[in-house]
DNA sequence: TATGAATGAGGCTTCATTCAT
DNA sequence: TATGAATGAAGCCTCATTCAT
């Protein structure tokens, strides 16, 4: 869709606030009208495109699964899944900045469009349950387990990918995989 | 500070970006034009007010922590301090909201001693590693395990707190608490 | 004409500024483009309808004053006229607010015999001169009586029909339906 | 004020909806913005403009009658003032027309804020009632006495006064003055 | 220090109208 | 005839910021 892409790169290029919705639509070589024909207003582009790209990376993350049908763990699913999305998002920082400002923003936001935010934790709620059903196991707390990992990842990872700090990905990395491998032994009850 | 306060109200009750300068003088009983002799604009209120409070929270833990001078675990500590803090945000679920995004960024407060002005670097790392201090604990990776545990806790208990999905905070505090212990339990060396 | 029926209920129902054209075409089940083809503008349509209606009008009174060929003397008739007018439009008050500022204009009522298109030019002042023929009467200033009449009716009915301000049309019609009969009386001189 | 005489001069030039804010703030010689420190919106000028200028020519029509203290009857009171509003408005037809309009407007309007027309028939209203103190004279139905002559009067002359048509306000006179007459008679009971 | 009227850039949104199909 | 996507002029309105007092 011409005026999700162009939206996008200036998103990326100039962040949310900066970017006007006549700028998206020049950009896109489409009149100014143009725009209100498909999108309701900025916060309407955004939500779309933040669908749309986690849909993908999601896409992306499952089909690499879907390579290794060998007999893998759960915590290795997981964490191949962990690292596939990591590798994507340090190889595409902008866009992690892009999608993690707006889903903090949409949590923050005033209004009840959280639709958002709740149908992308959803589809990875979903992802992450699939795991657990090829690799026959069950957890103890399955969905605050899932919960806390998907947050854990996401808020720790953050800052590492972006800008580096504290520490690079590659440093955190062992860490990180050590503490969701604690958390996913403790949960395990059958396999 | 009667503008930070002013200002205070109207970003909990309206929102930030729904706050207008305007607004923000009016309702501290000043002129639009007072505004501009103590703050550049509404990026620079918006951070002296979370500067202020986060220090206030801060504080707060810690004088609680001071009251039981007894032997507590370093883990002991850690939850309790938590636990207030938790607690402390859900009393004042707007204030959480509002500071969200800002939390683990460093704290600076102010106070002015015999017309010196003397300012103390303060965040929650520190305070952490205060604790350790304390408890005469050293853990193998210090810093990322801090780092780990304030962005869990941050972005775990936004949700509960805020909107009590996917779980209220009191249905997920146990789990969070446990998953603190493992956490813990596997970093502690000496004590 | 389903572009005119259309356009009719949406003004009536919204008002003529707030109709778009996009809603005319799109309630009359057509497309955008299919308006121009034949109506100018929103104006366009709006003299249209109020041609349309307004000799619908004046037909039905004009019919409604056939059934009774008793001899009714001038005033009679006027006032029977008049009558049936008010009533008519007190059971359509919208369309009166929607026509109002165009009473008393001419009448344009288009008929197709036999491929032919004439025109008849008919107003109410036409209508009423053959009222005068009928009753077999004569009038001292004809044409400021008539139009007198029609400004005097048009202007004090429309608040007392529309939102029944300063007083409703029933207590207002023997006022006015007297105030007719002093200047009715004033004017004729043969019968 | 600045902006009212502004927005007064470019209505009367252009028209009300052909006028814009920018138009009126500009001739003013003020900026954009500054109008929406005095006015809400176009609708809101207007109003105050017609409350004003209505205002001034009752004040000029009251002032010119207090001139002649002499014993007038109610009638000839009565055709004092209505006949200096008609030449006041002969002399400033563009005013007339713009008045009429508005008034016309805020009748139809859709929303009720006919609190203009509404304040401006009241002190008309309020005038006659007093022109009948003054003559120590009482009518058979005041309220719709008045309601009928005020009406009446500005009906049937706009069409005169503004474009000469039917007849031009000269020929016209008489026979509304005579009409007048005819149920001021007929409605006066103790004089 | 304190004020608040004035500013005008800047963004939003609507909608009549065109035109290729 | 009929369509409806695309257009962009046109207007609306807000609000951070300045400045004379």
């Amino acid at each position: 869709m011409l005026l999700m892409d162009s939206a996008y790169d200036l998103f990326i290029e100039k962040g949310f606030h900066k970017t006007t919705i006549a700028m998206i639509s020049k950009h896109a070589g489409l009149g100014k009208g143009t725009f209100y024909l498909y999108f309701r207003d900025k916060e309407d582009v955004r939500d779309s495109i933040i669908v749309q790209k986690s849909a993908q990376i999601l896409q992306a993350a499952m089909d690499d699964l879907e390579k290794k049908r060998q007999g893998l763990s759960f915590y290795e699913r997981l964490i191949r899944m962990t690292d596939y999305i990591i590798d994507y998002l340090t190889e595409n920082k902008e866009l992690f900045k892009f999608i993690s400002k707006s889903m903090g923003m949409v949590l923050i936001s005033e209004s009840d469009n959280d639709g958002v935010e709740s149908k992308h934790l959803m589809d990875l709620e979903e992802v992450i349950r699939g795991l657990l059903k090829k690799s026959q196991v069950k957890l103890k707390d399955q969905k605050m387990f899932i919960y806390t990992i998907i947050e854990l990842v996401n808020s720790t990872c953050y800052s590492p990918i972006v800008s580096g700090v504290p520490f690079t990905m590659d440093e955190y990395k062992p860490f990180l995989y050590h503490a969701i491998k604690l958390l996913t032994d403790d949960q395990v009850i059958s396999e």
